[in-house]
DNA sequence: ACATATTTTTACTTAAAGGTAAATATTTTT
DNA sequence: AAAAATATTTACCTTTAAGTAAAAATATGT
């Protein structure tokens, strides 16, 4: 028994915690909730109570195995029915977030199961992003586009979404190829454009360019 | 801008009035929601600051046009929905409507209006009622089955769903024709069968039976 | 038509979830 | 290591939705 406002903690704590593998401050969560410290306080209380989170005062929070389980079943969730959007309802990548943040909160298992098997058991939603099973395993080591990464996570280039020759050619010219090691070390919020260190080599890119590189998190 | 609670109120209230068309006491809003009856007078006050009911202490509320529309909104989204569970995601139509009556308050005009497409325009949802266009235009001098019926409605016999020769017989035997007027009287919450009368006879039918009859209401 | 029964409203509580401002811990700087 | 800066918590307020119990209005029965 999970409130819609917790299963949206829970998820923030763990996408915050590298998969609920870490502690996270309360400030980091009212950033991400937009809200204040000082209720986030208060909700991090109630999830302890809870047991969906390890809390010590003034250190942060910490997901326990029943939290992770239950952050990454809301995201299952809400990859699938973004995969729903897109490939059955014509729904483009950027309008898809809103209305999955709403359907997430859909409080049935058969319907995520049945959604699941209607769309063919779909491996990862729109934005490249793996989908948790039904038990709550997750593939953390999958790849990724660059640009779903949070600044100062380091990553390793796995493969390219965009093969063209231009592509190609691009990444050529500024010494990336797969294998590389890549660090994010800033995130323009105004075009998205990253700021990376490659190969000692510290470089801007676009969001697209982000967004055609896969990489895997590296801790 | 209307809350989750506010539309349950308004879909109440919708089926309470004849769509809309009569006044509705504070009691049977607090039976139909389960909830109390000074729990309802708070409410309809607010509904009434909203401009969505027309409001007279102690003598019930009625909905205004806007009312009626959000309502009808809201039953043409849990229509689609349970369309949707029924006809792709192998939900039998009993399991429908926990899970709909959660998908109806999902906001997003795109969505409901593309599921609407991606149905191929579905005229009646799985219990045979009609669904509601995006304008809020609603065929209510359509045909029910006799079973969606409260007690105490008058209504005029359309069509049979079952149109095998025992069901057929059946009717003879009970000298029930197409057009005859049939007034349910009470309902039986045990077994869900239904006091008629028709013909100025009266006969208690099978649930079975009542979902087999369409009719149209009569004030 | 009046006494009684029923319905509806009011005033006061409670539980979530969030916000403010002050108090307290922790971290950083010098 | 003390002072300053930052982060976190506490105490208290607000809103929404629902509940309790008593008061007020309406409806009913004889």
């Amino acid at each position: 028994m999970v409130t819609l406002s917790e299963e949206n903690y829970l998820k923030a704590i763990y996408h915050l915690s590298n998969h609920g593998s870490i502690s996270v401050s309360t400030n980091a969560i009212a950033e991400k909730m937009e809200t204040k410290a000082s209720s986030v306080t208060d909700m991090i209380k109630k999830l302890a109570d809870k047991n969906f989170v390890n809390y010590i005062k003034y250190h942060g929070a910490s997901l326990t195995e029943l939290g992770r389980l239950t952050a990454v079943l809301v995201i299952r969730k809400h990859r699938l029915w973004e995969m729903f959007l897109v490939s059955k309802l014509n729904f483009s990548w950027d309008e898809v977030h809103n209305v999955a943040e709403q359907l997430e909160h859909i409080k049935s298992e058969k319907l995520i199961n049945e959604l699941d098997a209607f769309l063919e058991f779909p491996t990862h939603d729109p934005h490249g992003d793996p989908i948790p099973d039904k038990n709550g395993n997750i593939n953390t080591l999958d790849k990724v586009p660059l640009s779903t990464l949070q600044e100062n996570q380091g990553s390793k280039l796995l493969s390219v979404k965009d093969s063209s020759d231009e592509f190609l050619r691009f990444l050529n010219k500024r010494n990336i190829s797969i294998g590389d090691t890549i660090n994010v070390l800033n995130i323009e919020p105004y075009d998205k454009s990253v700021q990376i260190r490659v190969n000692s080599k510290e470089m801007t890119i676009t969001e697209n360019v982000a967004e055609n590189l896969y990489v895997k998190n590296v801790k």
